[in-house]
DNA sequence: AATATATTATTGCAAATGCAATTAAATTAG
DNA sequence: CTAATTTAATTGCATTTGCAATAATATATT
């Protein structure tokens, strides 16, 4: 079963290196996108907790933001309740991209999946439900 | 259906910072073990093949090779047909680090995969071999 | 055989990464 | 309420990463 996760490693490797050479014209190498897609999709998320939300490292998360905040895409906003933390939220910019991002990720799903049918796609989503991540 | 490639992600982010982690006493962050497993499963392929093999960047895989040189676990030699390329091989450190790795991987996967029974752990295996990758 | 093209290893360099430590606010325990 | 503990953001720093370029060899083309 080892397998399993052998090739789930080089399926993340090679798809990041297919997104970083797509994106790198809108300086969006990296994994930057998924910040982008996770924020549209779920604003108002603090630092830390997008960072978990992604499995990326607190402090590589927080320095990507930074740079996504320069580049126009986040923004920060200080919360009322707790002067802890800051929340996150994409700009205009970030949601006009992002059916874009969304749709190449649908792009590079089907690619990832073309031998499957349909079928086996809903059963390959499902057990990946089940993954205790 | 793209939830798909979030999941491989985040699954293969999260299992990179746990072996980070375990195997920090060893030198063998990153992902240093996998080289070591591949090399010692498939002895003698050269530079390139093996970072492509592990969806690596060539100079990333170059230079982690290098490092797995200076740690003693790697060695390079060179091919008597074709003087551009070097081979990688284990060392006997390797070697006998292997089954250790080998089991780390399986109690990791044992880990992800507890949730699954093992009807369809078989079926996930089936289906992410099925990838295009 | 000579030239052009492709492949491999290697280095330079700037950016990204992630651990460790710090600061400050919030929460919990006493 | 006060002190101790936890949590979040942030910075420092050394290492890693990966694109671009180079040199050397191998392969393909004419």
């Amino acid at each position: 079963m080892f397998k399993i996760i052998r090739t789930i490693g080089a399926a993340t490797r090679s798809i990041q290196t297919v997104s970083n050479e797509t994106f790198k014209p809108l300086g969006l190498n990296n994994n930057l996108f998924i910040y982008l897609i996770r924020t549209v999709e779920q604003p108002g998320m603090f630092l830390g907790e997008l960072a978990d939300s992604l499995q990326i490292d607190r402090t590589t998360s927080f320095r990507t933001v930074q740079k996504l905040v320069k580049l126009g895409y986040l923004e920060l906003k200080n919360d009322q309740q707790n002067l802890k933390i800051k929340r996150v939220f994409p700009t205009t910019k970030a949601k006009e991209l992002y059916p874009q991002l969304h749709d190449y990720e649908q792009q590079s799903s089907d690619v990832l999946l073309k031998n499957l049918s349909t079928t086996e796609r809903n059963q390959l989503a499902k057990l990946l439900d089940k993954l205790n991540i």
